[in-house]
DNA sequence: TGCTTGCTACTACGTTTGTAGTAGTATCTA
DNA sequence: TAGATACTACTACAAACGTAGTAGCAAGCA
């Protein structure tokens, strides 16, 4: 998973929860899940060591027989490489998208010059 | 294709190609492709199948013995129906998309002013 | 009109993804 | 300690995708 890291979505959801809870067993993963779409418990497993085998997770200690497993790749930088494998699958730049979210009634312009002005905080605040 | 329509990476590849030509054969299709990623014939024929299954393409006429396929869906329902996956894929909302394009660098300051700044133009025009 | 070339229709196949079952073993509990 | 329970390791499998080959017919050319 290091390199191009690019998650299925199913397994995106599984790393959301181990992000969330730091570690886990195969049982807090699946138990973590929204009922409404929570796999059989060797479905969550299956995914589980696939991830493992991808280097997206590994197996920290034991509790009883049960492995714990923790994320080895950060949120940010795996939603990034989903962002920009997004971005090039529908030809599009960064600006484009956001054009297509503001056309498209997904975001308003209110919403933008929030987000502009938050923006320009974080960048005030970086560079003070 | 209608109802959700999600279409794979290369179908979304075809697809522009036909957004942009507005209709073409087969084989004008796969010369439409970069070259350092065209498929054989019959790949770019299995997928216009593939479309034409899922109502995403249609057959308007015959060229010589050549069919000519034209798109039935429309770019921008398509395109926002990726959006809308790839959002919920990641759990995002539109606004951390956009939050994210920008703390991950994607996207700057100064684009998300000249962004907004349009934004308000077309506003503007559309409630005149 | 016979030949060559291009297109169609169909079939095939490996990989990825989502999904889960089974056999066996380790633990806990009564 | 024997039985119940939980977890592991492994296997299976269908659908979706990307990829392309083959057989046969149709069109245009010599």
């Amino acid at each position: 998973m290091k390199k191009n890291a690019k998650p299925t979505r199913l397994e995106m959801e599984l790393l959301e929860v181990l992000w969330k809870l730091g570690s886990g067993s195969i049982r807090e993963i699946q138990e973590s899940l929204p009922e409404d779409r929570r796999p059989e418990y060797t479905t969550v497993q299956t995914l589980v060591y696939r991830l493992e085998e991808k280097g997206a997770v590994e197996r920290v200690r034991k509790i009883g027989n049960a492995h714990i497993f923790r994320p080895l790749v950060s949120r940010s930088l795996t939603v990034g490489a989903l962002i920009d494998d997004f971005l090039a699958s529908f030809g599009g730049s960064p600006e484009s998208l956001v054009t297509h979210l503001f056309e498209s009634g997904r975001i308003s312009l209110r919403d933008l010059r929030e987000l502009e002005k938050q923006a320009r905080a974080r960048a005030n605040e970086t560079h003070k």
